[in-house]
DNA sequence: GCCTTAATTGGCTATTTGGCAAAATAGAAG
DNA sequence: CTTCTATTTTGCCAAATAGCCAATTAAGGC
């Protein structure tokens, strides 16, 4: 028995997982710039193809970006553009973090 | 050895995967009004207590949230308060989500 | 048809996470 | 100093995640 605003709360959740990883958050990065293919992609951030291929999976699965097969590619790119957006927000803890003396490296 | 570029995202992700839960996405937005003591924060996600507590040790450790002890509680607030402000972003992913037709209960 | 390249999937293991319960800590009040 | 209440910490286990390798699928070129 779930209750509705669990409900709401997981599907949030469900998004901001799929961008809570180093590799993931370095390939919606690059692809503010535009559409990548998964080759392209993987020269980024130099994990194995195969791990590359499953983050993007998981982050399509979350509607964060989606894909298209061109030829022997495929191509993907962001689905929605404000997605980086919320990164300076991000920065602003971060900076909030060092700023009152806690190790940078807190990770 | 770690890529300078690695930390710098290492650290983003670790913020964003503090946020990565319903729980913890249910304090914050109730932190977004005002501090709010554990014992509180308890009743509205509705977890043990150990789990609320190490819920927001996660978040503090974060830099999300700062706690503050006064007499036999702690109060909880938010510490960047832009914080809830991204959600709008992932209300818009959800939606196109929704809008091309996949399954709403795709957590 | 066969070979090559691009990407995904399945299988496996190691690591991390989440949650409860029990024990420990901290402050207030008697 | 004992007790009560609020919170944190620890221990343990189940489940989820990440990564690599091998196998598979898909599209093109010959």
């Amino acid at each position: 028995m779930v209750r509705r605003d669990d409900m709401r709360y997981r599907l949030r959740a469900s998004v901001i997982k799929a961008m809570a990883h180093p590799s993931r958050l370095q390939m919606l990065e690059a692809l503010e710039a535009g559409e990548l293919c998964v080759c392209e992609l993987q020269r980024i951030v130099g994990s194995d193809i195969s791990t590359v291929s499953k983050h993007l999976s998981v982050m399509k699965a979350a509607g964060l970006v989606e894909d298209e097969k061109r030829g022997l590619q495929v191509f993907y790119r962001l689905r929605v553009p404000c997605v980086l957006g919320f990164l300076e927000c991000v920065e602003a803890v971060l900076e909030s973090r060092t700023a009152s003396g806690e190790v940078a490296c807190l990770v």
